[in-house]
DNA sequence: CATATTTAGTTGCAAAATGCAACTTTTGAT
DNA sequence: ATCAAAAGTTGCATTTTGCAACTAAATATG
């Protein structure tokens, strides 16, 4: 299966991926978090190849991600910035740079910390929770078909729990 | 720069990505959340090529995301399972899910859904929170150096914060 | 205004990663 | 003992990525 057929997956993972999983393409989108909006500065700050960085440039604006905003009223140059769609991927940059401090800088510290601007205090570790706020481990989560379920996704999801059933059953039991 | 040198980029996600950032790989650890465990499962969901899937979960094992597990006592043949440091990456593929089924599904839904086992309700939206309940928004957050910070990270989140104070100060200004 | 100097790319080529299909080997089943 | 499935491995074609030099336009400078 090539990239192009992944989206034959019905996952919005997939989906997603497909857009902002190449290399290099989280790492931009982490930079247009912390400020920077021109060319120069994400091919300074993080060292990619320039045809790499217009590659990746592109396909974020032409997907909606980024935007081209002119640099000042009338001006010809432009900014690369975040829009709805791409500030709402924030959540999953802080749940990978909480994922990475936890488990690859144990010994030598995060090297940074996202705090609260107001208050200065760290903001809380994300997390998967229920509608009424109980923190949830992956054994609490099931999956259902939604509405753009295929047939095949609906069959593999139903399965999915068969087997999630009984290998609950077996660990009961061996508790037992 | 190369995807060795990616590391002196002294960022977590820089370091994530390095371990799970390459095509393949969040999928694969999808469907280990889904519940595969076998070299053969994997490879028919995903339709990944072989030799790929091989290295991936090699590479998987090796930092301790997946590791291997005897199918039963004393059995040759092992299963892929998630360690705790791969089940800890569950709130980011469901941020990506999440920003999946709002962005890239609006029109058709989404594929799946999460929800809890018990109650059978859909989980909550993820989001970035304030260690008191509060949700915020890219622009409230701030970033400050962390204890593993390398001399360039400290100049660079400081330069930042300038940066941003300026263009607070100048909204603030085309506001009034 | 004329001339530099950034800025933002583009291009061509080398190196690395990925995809594919056939082949091998081991394991568990009959 | 034989067979089929499982889990890779191998060699080769295709695609991505990296690199460095080059180009064109926009802005800055005198």
């Amino acid at each position: 299966m090539t990239r192009n057929n992944i989206d034959m997956l019905n996952c919005s993972i997939a989906d997603a991926l497909n857009l902002i999983g190449e290399w290099w393409t989280i790492l931009i989108l982490r930079e247009a978090f912390f400020g920077s909006c021109r060319f120069e500065e994400f091919q300074q700050h993080l060292g990619i190849a320039r045809n790499i960085l217009t590659a990746r440039l592109n396909k974020l604006c032409d997907h909606g991600i980024l935007e081209r905003v002119p640099v000042k009223q009338g001006a010809k140059r432009h900014e690369y910035k975040l829009t709805t769609m791409g500030r709402d991927l924030l959540p999953v940059l802080v749940a990978l740079t909480q994922w990475g401090d936890r488990w690859l800088h144990q010994s030598d510290g995060a090297p940074s910390s996202f705090i609260e601007r107001e208050t200065g205090e760290k903001i809380a570790e994300i997390g998967v929770f229920s509608k009424d706020g109980r923190q949830l481990k992956p054994r609490e989560l099931a999956l259902i078909p939604g509405p753009g379920a295929t047939q095949q996704t609906i069959e593999r999801i139903h399965l999915m729990a068969q087997v999630w059933q009984q290998r609950f059953e077996q660990a009961d039991k061996s508790k037992a």
